[in-house]
DNA sequence: AGCCAGGGTCTGC
DNA sequence: GCAGACCATGGC
């Protein structure tokens, strides 16, 4: 649970806390059973299975990706990996604060954002605020998230997307490329940040963003590209590429 | 001290 | 098109 999203933190009985869809949720897996506490069913049903695609088939993926030697390894070493369907603004957001970034940091900056800005729920924690609320900012009033040269990119993306200059609410039934070229419009915002936002937040299962380490995977794996076959699921696949590299490596 | 961090912009060929 | 400086901040 780590690198796609930057809210939820894992407490000491190993469960994890966050915020999405304006509830908080305290998580845990044991074994092969997720327990979710003091959980409407309502909420479980209509936004938590959504959130964890808990419909999502990855055995089939994974079957798929066995006829790659690489993404075969990848797949038996890094194990389960869910795509999650967070809210498109907090991903265009949180990505666009993730550049040229630690992952420690950009869950600071963050973490001050909704602080600051979002609305107060139980426990201390907050709401990712909306993109109309950070509209309204300037940026002295950004000035205390200390997110550095990105905080003119996070007031760019709000005031663009709260204006409906570029529109988030029909992207999803976009094709990818067109989409990326949408987001792009926003400051701050390259081919990276876009297949990020697009693959998390409008679960775009074939945005594939390239970051150092895919780049790496790349070169060293498939220095004659990327096969075709799994175009479109290329974004999950990619997932398992950045964590098997990633572990390969000494990593956070 | 100096380098690096899940990139992007801006400038100059 | 493509390379290279530069961007804020914090951890190591």
């Amino acid at each position: 649970m780590c690198g796609q999203c930057f809210r939820w933190v894992q407490g000491e009985d190993g469960s994890f806390s966050g915020v999405a869809y304006g509830r908080f949720l305290r998580v845990a897996q044991m074994d092969n059973t997720l327990v979710f506490y003091n959980t409407p069913i309502n909420d479980f049903n209509e936004i938590w299975v959504e959130y964890f695609d808990l419909n999502g088939d990855y055995d089939s993926m994974k079957a798929q990706f066995c006829s790659d030697e690489t993404l075969n390894m990848a797949t038996k070493q890094v194990g389960g990996i869910r795509i999650l369907k967070q809210e498109p603004w907090e991903a265009i957001c949180s990505f666009i604060i993730s550049q040229n970034n630690n992952i420690p940091r950009i869950k600071g900056i963050i973490d001050r954002l909704c602080k600051e800005f979002g609305q107060p729920l139980e426990n201390e924690e907050y709401t990712f605020p909306t993109a109309d609320r950070i509209a309204q900012c300037s940026l002295e009033d950004l000035a205390p998230l200390r997110a550095g040269f990105r905080a003119k990119y996070i007031l760019d993306a709000a005031q663009k997307i709260s204006s409906k200059e570029v529109s988030i609410d029909t992207l999803w039934q976009e094709d990818t490329a067109v989409a990326q070229k949408e987001l792009m419009k926003i400051k701050g915002i390259g081919p990276k940040v876009a297949d990020c936002a697009l693959l998390f937040g409008f679960y775009k299962l074939d945005a594939f963003p390239i970051d150092v380490w895919i780049k790496k995977v790349l070169k060293t794996y498939y220095p004659d590209g990327f096969p075709n076959d799994y175009k479109q699921y290329a974004g999950v696949a990619q997932q398992y590429l950045f964590h098997y590299i990633r572990t390969q490596q000494l990593s956070y």
